[in-house]
DNA sequence: GCGACGGCCGTAAACGTTTACGGTTTTCGC
DNA sequence: GCGAAAACCGTAAACGTTTACGGCCGTCGC
């Protein structure tokens, strides 16, 4: 089914039927209604190539998914909320959402420049954001529009929304200091990924306000899956001066912590303080629940989507700031950030 | 930069620059390789539109991911895993996996009839397959290649790749009932899932091998999250003449299990057997381990990849019959299918 | 009643590619 | 050396849209 046939059978130009269907103005309010119906009656949709070849706009965001570089998103089995909360914010102005991977041993950089040149789409959602993360500047120098699921640390102005991580860590390191934990273990990913390096640094900068002694020897940087994170606990555990608590930024790295903790015949949320910073369903299998930060990824994929059609040509007003946010986590008390033998204030005041 | 652009530079034709780049024959091997460099140097990659408009092909194949009606594969923190396989069996003809969500309220079936009349993809990879799934003619009737994750009812020749819950159900009820179990509580997703109707299937006639007597009672279809795998578990283990062993097809209906038994004052692994269909992180935060069924996503993505690029025009030498493979599944042993008092058989010969 | 203007519509030129069709040149057998 | 065939390349017509432009009416102010 052509515009073309379409058009004939109503009798009229293709223009005039284009027109019509893209809501043009320059067209009678009668014609309108004739050529939507009978465009409906026929189940004319309209083909998206020739449709971009000519306008230039594909009508799509992609979504760009890193598999190597994971990050607090990726992986994560509430990722699909994420998706599911982009395209709602994206169906709001006729667009969908096209989730794009990269080929294997494709740099993420290349992969950009692939589907850029080929038009594949008119907006990027990025996630998985280094710390120096070259995707942006090659964006910007281009003027695509894009949103970044997470900051890095390059020093332009661009829009981005990233978990609050800098608030998390206030939360967790106020309650584990105000329950008179001083030795406080910290897993975290890779520093190239930007929000380990705010969780380090945060980590360190709630230690100085405690007065607490730094000590490098309690943070493990690396992958924090279930067996890293399985290790690392024990590592930790086995220092002189051993932790009384455990910070766990990945994913499924509080479960392997449990398990290393019990080897040593500790229990956590009595012996160990245990605390995750993210929520995941791995761990809401745990047992005692675990003490850990949660949010909604629905509203988070809604509020990524709004943030970057703003800046999709001939859908905003004009161009206003770029949307800066950090998304705010709320903490969800389990039993695991308990410790036995501290005493009184195992539930701070916040 | 054009291709125009491009053969102005070699100085030559358009047509040329495109047989070179397309690897036709038709062009002498040196000029082949000049417009090769000069297209990498200048960093041209043809303009996917055009290219589409002109060959109808995309060059892309779609992953349908329907949100609404999970399956087995959905909401699966390993999916990553799947989306990975398949992008790299599709790599290895220059094609790119693109993943589709429908919009909020749209049905499966407009979803699809809007993409392939917009021409997105050349081919899908439908999942979330319905026991008597409506795309599956939709697609057949317009001879659009597919194939799908999951068997439906429909009675037509058309590719699929589904796991072998047959082989799953077999083990799982001999490990049961040579362990003596009599009474096995079954939780399942919603009927209309054709693994689900399967799953029952199998179990009924594995029942009456062993020559135990079938109950409605103790079958449950429904939701299978964590709560759900709760409220169902209590439900069974209120019965009069109670299940001492459970089998749960969802994600992360085993963690709603443990929960819902323990609360009962009831043991998994000693109290009663428990054992999941499906291997699932979440689980594996379980204590004790659960015994359950697991496979290779990756290697599962390449199989439906390649099943499916043998379908698309100018790829394959000749239309073979459809791929149509039962994906089997190992069964990892953990502890959680042992009960204490039923003595010697716990570990069947299989 | 005349000019100007605005509402509506048709015309045709793009957009960037592929590919059927010829045309030129080279190759090759004799 | 000659004809035919093969190898190579240029030309131009598509593919299905959008959109600038211009033309035709009818309306309105005077």
């Amino acid at each position: 089914m052509d515009i073309r046939e379409l058009a004939r059978h109503l009798g009229l130009s293709i223009g005039t039927v284009s027109r019509a269907l893209n809501d043009r103005k320059d067209v009678s309010p009668v014609t309108r209604q004739r050529v939507v119906e009978a465009a409906a009656k026929h189940g004319y949709i309209p083909n998206q190539s020739g449709r971009t070849l000519r306008s230039g706009r594909t009508g799509t965001v992609g979504f760009m998914l890193t598999l190597e570089h994971d990050s607090a998103i990726h992986g994560d089995p509430f990722f699909m909320a994420l998706l599911e909360g982009l395209q709602n914010g994206l169906s709001e102005r006729d667009l969908d959402l096209v989730v794009l991977l990269a080929r294997k041993g494709e740099d993420a950089l290349t992969f950009l420049r692939r589907h850029v040149s080929r038009g594949t789409v008119d907006g990027w959602v990025l996630s998985g954001t280094q710390y120096d993360d070259p995707r942006i500047p090659f964006l910007l120098d281009r003027n695509i529009p894009f949103v970044a699921l997470g900051r890095s640390a390059i020093d332009r102005d661009y829009a981005w929304i990233d978990l609050d991580f800098e608030g998390v860590m206030a939360d967790a390191m106020t309650l584990l200091t105000k329950a008179g934990h001083r030795r406080i273990g910290l897993v975290a990913p890779p520093a190239t990924i930007n929000n380990s390096h705010i969780v380090v640094e945060r980590y360190r900068y709630a230690l100085t306000r405690a007065g607490i002694p730094f000590d490098a020897a309690l943070i493990h940087h690396g992958e924090t899956d279930e067996s890293d994170g399985e290790a690392t606990a024990s590592e930790l555990m086995a220092l002189a001066d051993r932790p009384t608590a455990l910070l766990l930024m990945g994913e499924t790295a509080p479960v392997g912590a449990y398990r290393a903790l019990r080897r040593l015949g500790l229990e956590p949320g009595r012996d160990v303080a245990v605390i995750g910073l993210r929520d995941n369903p791995a761990c809401r299998a745990l047992s005692p629940d675990l003490t850990c930060f949660s949010l909604e990824l629905g509203d988070l994929g809604l509020a990524l989507a709004r943030g970057l059609v703003a800046m999709l040509p001939g859908h905003s007003p004009a161009a206003g700031p770029s949307v800066q946010t950090l998304w705010s986590m709320s903490l969800r008390l389990g039993q695991s950030h308990l410790t036995q033998d501290r005493g009184s204030a195992v539930v701070p005041s916040m």
